[in-house]
RNA sequence: GGGAGCUUAGCUCAGCUGGUUCAGAGCAUCUGCCUUACAAGCAGAGGGUCACAGGUUCGAAUCCUGUAGCUCCCA
């Protein structure tokens, strides 16, 4: 054959198998009797371009997918992007405005075709990165929450919800993002510290020579002011009750009222209250029945019942008021202060709390259930800890604003017939709601007489009914998908998102289908540079993926991100876990070379059947330990235990004990035996290193027939004892020779040491005398050890060897003859006796504690008691090599 | 201001219901090896008062209380 390089290089490896995996059609699942295992991906935006957290996200699911696949399972995985409302139309604007053209001056069509042209140029892109990722999705199912019906089952959700009375239109103080011009929900307002200036500003006492000072960070909102509000225990504002203030520049007279709200510490102890801009004061507001005056238009600049500044921006206007009120002397003082403001989360502007009409959905009644089905573990968050934040946010819940003001979206299905308050219908279609209409005004309307509402539904009201919706069970209830894959496996997603979109989403799938959408919930941590700092684009600190791919193999980073990654926690990103990915890639690489290179032979005996059996149970306990790991989804404690079966018992132990001499051929059986196991840890590792494990499973045996693939193989099961050979392989007997091969490793360890310690070539044959009076512990590995520890002999015997290195193992003392010195050795040899002599001394403490021998539980007694023989077996071999030595 | 979490080796983290020689892994460091599968490797070694202070217990990295520092979420 031809000759392998040292090196893994999966250059042109990737691509090819992941072609030949898209050609066999692997990734397709269609319902049939096998048991369902599925995931929805959490649809990234389809403006968005594949990023670190992504990566690590994907590749969970794929893991999570491609094992379930190896078990036998039908693995479906629902691949997707979400039309992300407002992210998309901020860019499709900024593109707009690029061309020099205006939003504002586009019809709603002609705004939508241009959206559509963007999604169709770039909405695929975070798609075909997830494919170079490895991503073994269902590509057939990929859906987008504006496809048809995705869409349609949005309107029917409105719909019914309206009907459920759930839904209702009012008047409230939403979020305003005054650049977009639409509403936000409290989920997408972030709160910034920033450095503000606190204004102090004196109002005119009506009918006094007196002034009455309050400070505020926002004194462009003064135009709007309609009262001033006082703690009633004030005594300082006492003496004003009843007495009326006059706001300076608009010279209005407004009250003075009491309320407990105000803190008298903060500033003056004097509040201005502006019922149209600030929450609060819109609350005192209703409770004492203030005149409301709006004096901001939608964009944030004043607007004429301001009657002062009319169409400055806020900011302007505020600056401008501060300096106009300096020179008419109402400015006491300013100060500088640290406050929050709400940001929009997508603009960036700075929200302004803003009175509106807007649409929302009450939500007490979903939170229940959805709460209750998380605290009573019908569903599972991993890590749990997440429950705290999830019940809290759920037994706080406020009615969501839906409505958007915007074009790219599902339009809300609401019908208007005339401007009144009520004049409208909810429908599905234009031609329901006109009939609904005409019976609600008793008049002949039509179509032309109806106007639908211009605005959108947050972007989440359309991926709440994702895991639902994507096997179109709104829009076809019962149908055959969503019966077979619905509740999926598992989510994987970010707990940034577990409001916006995880509660959401098991309030729908309760709702609509009666069930929990999926059984588990896996969070991952926020992915952050070696210094802590969150990735951002801002900060140039995201390494560029695919330089980072072809520098590390596609699979060297999938093993990167999750090495250290744990359900939750956030991740360290360094390339050099990437590196160590590599590596193990590389590793793989070798010990299919060294495979390839192996010449049969079939004349050859082999006695390593206590070598099979040693290792067939290594292999087992691991696998336990995999699938454990698993079944919590500990994914990184499931990769380093694979990673540590492979790279230690595998390659370092059992490899180099059956490994015939260079140039020596092996026996068959030896060889088929290593090809098995070797197949069998390739399709453990696959679920994390797709593409390798695909390449060298291929190669490995000659004439694979086309068609064939690592993927669909089995998942090893346990056969610890086989059941149809119990008359040779006694449980016992295995688990005899599994404690002989471990002894037979600490041998070997214990030759090697002497070696290091003594600076002897690993050329130089030794001799070992083993002084023990269990000699079969040996004989099993005797030959392996001999090849191992690079010896000439192994003798036993049944006395101290003088002129010799020793060491002790387990209970029984090994001489490599040597020229000792003999100061050296004892001195090595009293170190050794004190630890132990202290040891025993901890030992017997706990032993002749009479409450730790009542209470401690058996086990742990049998053990304490096998330490101190153990102990005091290693003394007594001590004392007496000693006392020769002496 | 309210809530949650974290603090273990130089770095990144394991350590599940207290009990095996329990103080661990990987990386990094150091020593010795180019031993024909792999120097992206092999064989070894050093390195930690488990944040701090109390408490519970026969026994605490693990449970409780407090303190300090950091992070996140909510207002």
């Amino acid at each position: 054959m031809a000759t392998l390089d040292t090196k893994y290089d999966p250059s042109g490896i990737e691509n090819k198998w992941y072609q030949y995996w898209l050609d066999k059609g692997f990734f397709k699942s269609i319902p049939d009797a096998r048991e369902p295992f599925t995931i929805v991906m959490p649809p990234p935006n389809v403006t968005g371009q594949l990023h670190l957290g992504h990566t690590l996200n994907n590749t969970i699911q794929d893991i999570l997918i491609r094992r379930a696949r190896l078990q036998g399972k039908n693995a479906c995985w629902v691949p997707g992007t979400d039309h992300a409302s407002i992210a998309t139309e901020n860019k499709v604007i900024e593109m707009l405005a690029a061309q020099g053209i205006n939003k504002k001056d586009l019809s709603r069509e002609e705004f939508l075709k241009h959206a559509w042209d963007w999604t169709d140029k770039y909405g695929g892109i975070i798609l075909s990165q997830l494919k170079r990722l490895g991503a073994s999705c269902d590509w057939d199912r990929t859906a987008f929450t504006m496809d048809k019906n995705l869409y349609d089952s949005v309107i029917k959700v409105f719909v019914d919800l309206y009907n459920k009375g759930y839904i209702y239109r009012g008047v409230r103080m939403v979020n305003w993002d005054p650049m977009r011009q639409t509403a936000l929900s409290d989920e997408e307002v972030n709160y910034k510290e920033v450095q503000s200036k606190l204004y102090y500003v004196q109002y005119a006492i009506e009918g006094s020579s007196e002034f009455i000072t309050i400070a505020t960070t926002r004194p462009e909102t003064i135009l709007g002011d309609t009262a001033i509000c006082v703690n009633p225990t004030d005594e300082r504002y006492a003496h004003l009750k009843g007495k009326k203030a006059i706001v300076p520049l608009v010279n209005r007279s407004i009250p003075i009222i009491f309320d407990e709200y105000v803190d008298k510490e903060f500033g003056t102890g004097a509040l201005k209250v502006t019922p149209a801009h600030d929450e609060n004061d819109y609350k005192l507001g209703i409770k004492h029945n203030l005149e409301i005056i709006d004096i901001l238009n939608s964009d944030g600049t004043i607007s004429e019942k301001g009657l002062f500044f009319i169409g400055q921006d806020r900011f302007h206007a505020r600056k401008a008021i501060a300096k106009q009120m300096e020179e008419e002397g109402q400015l006491v003082k300013v100060e500088e202060i640290k406050n929050k403001v709400s940001v929009s989360e997508r603009s960036g502007a700075v929200v302004e709390p803003k009175l509106s009409l807007q649409w929302f959905c009450k939500m007490k009644h979903l939170a229940s259930e959805a709460l209750s089905v998380v605290v009573d573990e019908k569903l599972i968050f991993h890590p749990k800890n997440a429950v705290n934040t999830y019940k809290h946010w759920m037994e706080n819940i406020n009615d969501w604003c839906i409505s958007r003001q915007l074009y790219w979206g599902q339009q809300i299905p609401a019908y208007y017939y005339g401007n009144g308050v009520n004049d409208f219908v909810v429908a599905d279609t234009v031609e329901k709601a006109l009939e609904i209409a005409k019976e609600k005004t008793g008049k002949n309307l039509t179509i032309d007489d109806l106007k639908q509402d211009d605005d959108t539904v947050d972007t989440w009201f359309s991926s709440w009914l994702w895991p639902t919706s994507v096997f179109n069970g709104i829009t076809d209830p019962g149908n055959t998908d969503i019966k077979y894959y619905y509740p999926t496996n598992v989510l994987v997603t970010g707990q940034d998102i577990i409001f916006f979109w995880v509660a959401r989403m098991i309030m729908a799938g309760l709702e609509y289908e009666k069930e929990i959408p999926f059984k588990d919930v896996y969070f991952t941590g926020m992915v952050r540079d070696k210094q802590g700092r969150k990735m951002s684009k801002s900060l140039g600190n995201s390494p560029d993926l695919f330089e980072i791919f072809d520098k590390y193999s596609v699979d060297g980073v999938r093993v990167g991100v999750l090495f250290s990654s744990p359900a939750g926690g956030d991740l360290m990103f360094d390339e050099k876990q990437c590196e160590q990915g590599r590596n193990f890639g590389n590793k793989i690489w070798n010990v299919f070379r060294l495979l390839k290179g192996w010449t049969i032979n079939d004349e050859i005996e082999d006695e390593s059947d206590a070598i099979f059996t040693w290792f067939e149970n290594k292999m087992e306990e691991s696998l336990d330990k995999i699938n454990d790991a698993f079944s919590k989804y500990r994914i990184s404690d499931a990769l380093l235990e694979t990673y540590r079966l492979i790279w230690d018992e595998f390659c370092a132990w059992y490899l180099e004990m059956v490994k015939p001499e260079f140039g020596q051929p092996i026996s068959r059986n030896v060889y088929n035996k290593t090809v098995e196991y070797f197949e069998k840890l390739l399709i453990i590792l696959h679920p994390f290193m797709p593409f390798i494990t695909e390449h060298v499973w291929q190669k490995l045996v000659d004439d694979r027939p086309d068609g064939e693939t690592i993927m669909l193989k089995t998942w090893p099961i346990k056969q610890w004892v086989d059941p149809n050979d119990l008359a040779n392989h006694p449980k016992e007997k295995q688990i005899r020779l599994m404690k002989q091969g471990d002894l037979a490793k600490e041998l070997i360890s214990g030759v090697r040491n002497v070696r290091n310690q003594n600076n002897l070539s690993p050329k130089e044959k030794l001799e070992v005398k083993i002084n023990t009076a269990n000699k079969e512990n040996y004989t099993s590995f005797e030959a392996m050890v001999i090849k191992l520890a690079n010896l000439t002999s192994i003798e036993y015997v049944n006395a101290k060897v003088s002129d010799a290195k020793s060491f002790i193992v387990q209970r029984d003392e090994v001489f490599i003859p040597l020229a000792v010195n003999a100061a050296d050795e004892l001195e090595r040899m009293q170190k050794e006796l004190e630890y132990n002599k202290g040891f025993l001394i901890s030992v017997d403490k706990k032993l002749s504690n009479e409450r730790f021998v009542q209470n401690a539980k058996p086990d742990v007694i049998d053990a304490e008691r096998k330490k101190k023989a153990d102990a005091e077996a290693k003394i007594k071999m001590l004392e007496e090599s000693l006392a020769a030595l002496k």
